[in-house]
DNA sequence: CTCCGGGATGACAACGTTGTCAAAATAGCA
DNA sequence: TGCTATTTTGACAACGTTGTCATCCCGGAG
């Protein structure tokens, strides 16, 4: 910048008004600031300049994910970058895969590059450490699984709604005897899914039997040896709810390994790329991942403009989703 | 840090020693630094700091994707960061949707904010606007496409070979009607893909027919479509080379709508979720997206440690997945 | 007892910007 | 012409750090 203040014969804070707009500077000294920025090539270096600015922005966002990676994440990801594109911001990005430790770590590094916002999806039990960064005044949203001893605004689907009324569809198709998958108890969605699973059962008048329960499934091999087990009970299941999309994946390849994807009945959470080409179809409970992006980003921004209003809890409906496998009869 | 250096009763200059792990501060004083900065909950400044220090790196890198959002992009980007929180490097990353505009502008945002590196998918077919920011000294890998007008890293799919694979597959299985779905030519993969069609055909003595063709082809309605049309006509092809995923999928929807999934053999580049659950599976030109991302970054790293051998040219193989539709016989 | 060497500590400038305020140039008016 | 009001410009400090170099203190050798 010096440089360029020399070549065009201003004084650097002449440079500094040209670069950020300000009024007041006289067109022919612009012109000659402008050029002299082209010819050098100069970068404005942003970080320097809010360091120094009073409101100290630094236009870029911190983003925590369960992992950037799957295509749940990806799509929320992608979401929050198209609000934030709108506003010159941009989007630090990283995985804590369940990581509790990776969770304060990627925070940690956060706070120290001073972004002006968090949107987190949270893998740890306690976030009262993030009490010091909104006393920084940096906001925070979380999205698909609530805070604990923190209140913070949320964006999360319903979950329990969800796992019931997949569960309901079922019941309604005579189905009596549900099983059900469930990912991590640890994971808040997880748990919630299988509270929504109990609750709907007790509802219908259905017996709430351990044996159909498999939780802490990891990924689609085990939900595959799971669903092979199930079956082979006496008397077997004559449906299942497979409560995440790994799960769902792995129930279908069961299924298919017995050759009984048309006989039992298959509903899952959250929606499968292609899940409409197979045969049967799955029929799913879809959560919107765009939608919970879209909206946490929205929310960010309005506190970065200023709303001190109290926190706000948003939770983005279910659809369900019939494709065929959901509406075999008992 | 002021305030801390004043709660230890120290001066400033032995904090930022203690802050990082400086030789030749007595065990007495870094602990009462370590206490002060406890109990005022300090955040060392990593963009002050950078902008202090001699070698003035951010621990930043940026990344542009075709979209943040697609299976393709996203495991590439997980595989990036995967190799860069080993070095504490965080990764600011932004989509561009086949935009030239938004290519300069994401690269000018980066450059504000001083990234150590550039991993680029690019969209655009002039590079030589980056002969700056690499004078500057910041590394540039590219990655899926090559750069034009500029020499710089590249990691690349084998896009012509994995073509020709792919034909050559069909025409084993007696084939010698195989029609061709390809994306915007403009993409210079797609380009690839088509000249090994091409090329292919030639090599195996079959007639090149235009009617069998179909480019600039884009999503999944497009492919659909197109499938439609090129099974109505007379003598219809017997086999489908689809060049990309989305094409894939409209191509599997529209033999499926037909039902010719049977009859009708088709070959997909890039491999997709599910495939394999499909009847007939989709057997497909599989990329390794992972492979190529940590590839990329391993490359950006080694420059960024000041390696300065001539720019090197990665190109990553792609692997057939027989699943059945490419082994339908004409 | 003095002097020297070496380790611990601190004062100060500098990194690339912008906020503040004063100075200079211009325009407007009597 | 002389004065004020207004616009344009620039000097300087400050943002939160770290590199450089000077100072201080201590133990040991002469």
């Amino acid at each position: 910048m010096r440089e360029v203040a020399a070549l065009a014969g201003v004084s650097l804070k002449t440079v500094s008004r040209v670069i950020n707009a300000e009024p007041g500077v006289s067109p022919e000294l612009a012109a000659r600031v402008g050029a002299a920025i082209q010819r050098l090539d100069y970068r404005h270096n942003l970080w320097a300049s809010s360091l120094r600015r009073s409101n100290g922005k630094s236009a870029t966002i911190g983003l925590i994910l369960e992992d950037i990676g799957n295509p749940f994440s990806a799509t929320l990801h992608r979401a929050i970058e198209d609000v934030a594109v709108k506003r010159g911001v941009l989007v630090l990005a990283g995985s804590l895969e369940e990581d509790e430790t990776r969770e304060r770590e990627l925070v940690s590094a956060f706070a120290s590059r001073r972004v002006d916002g968090l949107v987190i999806m949270p893998a740890s039990h306690d976030h009262s450490y993030l009490l010091n960064e909104r006393k920084a005044g940096t906001p925070i949203v979380f999205v698909d699984r609530p805070p604990a001893f923190l209140d913070a605004d949320t964006v999360l689907t319903d979950n329990l709604g969800g796992a019931r009324m997949g569960i309901r569809h079922m019941v309604e198709h005579g189905h009596h005897r549900i099983a059900y998958l469930g990912d991590l108890q640890s994971i808040m969605t997880a748990e919630l899914r299988y509270q929504g699973y109990g609750e709907e059962i007790q509802a219908q008048n259905l017996a709430l039997d351990p044996d159909l329960v498999r939780l802490d499934l990891r990924g689609i091999e085990h939900a595959e040896a799971a669903v092979m087990e199930l079956l082979a009970q006496r008397p077997a299941p004559t449906a299942i709810f497979a409560a995440q999309n790994l799960l769902t994946i792995g129930a279908c390849r069961a299924l298919r390994r017995l050759g009984l994807h048309h006989q039992v009945a298959l509903v899952g959470f959250d929606d499968i790329l292609l899940a409409d080409l197979l045969d049967p179809g799955i029929t799913v409970m879809a959560q919107d991942p765009a939608a919970m992006g879209r909206t946490a980003a929205q929310l960010l921004f309005r506190r970065l403009d200023g709303d001190r209003t109290p926190t706000v809890h948003h939770v983005i409906p279910t659809r369900l989703i019939e494709r065929g496998s959901g509406e075999i009869r008992a």
